[in-house]
DNA sequence: CATACGTGGAG
DNA sequence: TCTCCAAGTAT
């Protein structure tokens, strides 16, 4: 039981992943950012498509950020695209050349100490360990870890302990192997200790706790809110506003006018949905409810169909658009707003019972 | 150091 | 339905 077991178990069952292919600095940066707090099979579509759209760091650079926020659509944390954008813009500038260690790349934006360890080590074989989620309870556990591996002191242990396992041979495998090793077999739930080959060193097993490490997070309750969202139809084309470049929630996304509903009237609604969009608006009927959660909210949206007056001068409030459905996909939006004209889009709120 | 940022899958 | 949380970063 050692560092090269896991090292020969990685070559063995390692998943075949489209960045894996090679070790370009490009590809293995954007599957980096792309995975951050995103699962694997969430993030493999977005990777294709968007390698095909920009298969290089120019191509990137070069791209207006609508196109990338829009190959975006759908992943979350919208900020990383952008950072991307920013920081493909800094590299193209230097001739297209990445920093090559790890103290340079934590230079770019969007690139924090994880980014940096994993793009160093595998792209440039830097010799540094990398501290993600996964390595974090692997060790919890081989240490029977009784801190938040987080705080100061937790993650010093866990550093050690990374330090330990890796080989300086070949760092960018050694830890994908670790990182590996947390996706697949030492998993938050229901870990296969049976497969694992660092189990003789594994002291929660020792001790039949595994699942007791690490600690658990202390996590903040959801709020609840209710929304009314307007569904604005002028023929096919819906009525979308664009959120604020600078907002801190799905900034430069569309997204359909709304407002909160709670403890408010249908009255009180069209006289918040003109004060933020200007105009004059009508609220219908509602013709769809949806679900949603985002950051610690979870979300009842009640879709109505709403009318506004024509003369509506946009000018006066946020940017303002009508889009047909095709239209849409290639729009910057979020995930929240795809599942409301899915429920309720143009077409659907005829056959929809309610 | 605590908090905010999206989303979808699992139990 | 509800809770947890995944290859983190920025503030």
């Amino acid at each position: 039981m050692s560092a090269r077991d896991l090292l020969s178990w990685y070559d063995r069952c390692s998943r075949d992943l489209p960045w894996r292919e090679d070790q370009d600095p490009y590809r293995v940066w954007i599957s980096e950012i792309m995975l951050q707090q995103t699962r694997v099979e969430t993030v493999i579509p977005y990777y294709r498509r968007f390698l095909e759209r920009f298969p290089d760091v120019g191509a990137l650079g070069k791209a207006p950020l609508d196109e990338v926020l829009s190959l975006w659509s759908g992943l979350g944390y919208y900020r990383r695209a952008r950072q991307l954008h920013g920081a493909a813009k800094m590299v193209a500038q230097n001739g297209g050349d990445f920093p090559t260690t790890a103290a340079q790349l934590r230079e770019l934006p969007g690139i924090g100490p994880y980014t940096a360890a994993a793009v160093a080590s595998i792209a440039f074989g830097e010799v540094i360990p990398v501290i993600d989620g996964n390595v974090e309870r692997v060790l919890a556990r081989q240490l029977a870890l009784g801190e938040d591996p987080r705080k100061i002191s937790g993650r010093r242990k866990v550093i050690a302990g990374a330090a330990e396992l890796l080989d300086n041979g070949r760092p960018g495998d050694s830890n994908q192997a670790l990182m590996e090793l947390g996706a697949t077999v030492c998993t938050p739930r229901n870990p296969r200790c049976g497969e694992c080959p660092l189990a003789g060193r594994c002291q929660a097993l020792e001790l039949d706790q595994v699942e007791m490490f690490p600690l658990p997070k202390t996590r903040k309750p959801a709020q609840r809110l209710r929304r009314r969202v307007a569904l604005v139809l002028d023929g096919e084309k819906v009525l979308l506003f664009r959120r604020p470049q600078d907002s801190e929630l799905l900034a430069g996304t569309w997204e359909l006018p709304w407002v909160e509903a709670d403890g408010k009237s249908a009255r009180d609604s069209e006289r918040e949905l003109s004060l933020r969009y200007s105009g004059l608006w009508n609220l219908g009927p509602q013709v769809a409810e949806v679900r949603h959660s985002i950051t610690f909210r979870s979300l009842r949206l009640e879709v109505h169909r709403a009318q506004i007056s024509s003369q509506l001068t946009v000018a006066d409030g946020p940017e303002a658009g009508w889009f047909a459905a095709e239209e849409i996909l290639d729009l910057p939006t979020s995930s929240q707003v795809q599942k409301v004209l899915g429920a309720a889009g143009p077409g659907v709120a005829e056959q929809k019972n309610l």
